[in-house]
DNA sequence: CTGATAGTTCGAATAATTTCGAACAATTCT
DNA sequence: AGAATTGTTCGAAATTATTCGAACTATCAG
């Protein structure tokens, strides 16, 4: 039966500009993302800054991104397929995840 | 003289894009930016949700705008001027600004 | 000079976030 | 079924951010 049991995400027209860009402030969390604009990731090969984080906060950054409604958590197999929600940043925030992904890398 | 005594602004060159969307992740901070987009206004003129929140309160919603190289903060008679600092936001991070003014202001 | 206006800074209290380990759940592999 | 792999969730501890009042600085008006 359908992933009723599964997690939350806010539909597009709840997506808060202020939430996106909190969950997007974080440089740990702003990596995944950049990570994931070449398109969907397992989470498992979702690498962190810091390989030895426990996966307990691993899931937290995932947790912030999904409920700000930047990315998509979907099950996958044993693990999880992490996406970006682009239509609906793009129709709600206009330019505003481009702009972010488009930024230089640097300090 | 020269006002050597006054608010540190970071150079261009040293914005960070994470303190950048933090600073602006905030609703109040947000409102202000917003005012600020048609033009400097004088702090005295820039108004919060709650006018009675206290001064220290209001100044420090300002540093934290400040800090982030969001917004110039110059003296101005007895007052301060504030404006935002497009071209640096602009040359930093392309369109950023632009989409996060350009968004839509309600929920 | 005095008083009023406009803000900044400091320190302390409060609130919100982050971090981590332990416990739990679902899926795959043998 | 049993063990290994992947994650989520919960609760407590540690770290950060916010809020506020009081003290201080500077400018302007009289």
């Amino acid at each position: 039966m359908a992933s009723d049991t599964d997690l939350h995400h806010p539909a597009r027209h709840d997506l808060r500009l202020t939430d996106v860009l909190f969950a997007l402030s974080d440089p740990e969390r702003l990596a995944i993302v950049r990570q994931l604009s070449d398109g969907p990731l397992e989470m498992a090969q979702c690498y962190l800054s810091d390989p030895s984080m426990p996966k307990s906060t691993k899931s937290h950054l995932m947790k912030v991104l999904r409920e700000a409604g930047v990315i998509r958590n979907e099950p996958l197999g044993r693990g999880r397929r992490l996406s970006i929600r682009h239509d609906d940043l793009e129709a709600r925030f206009p330019g505003l995840i481009g702009s972010v992904l488009g930024a230089s890398v640097d300090a």
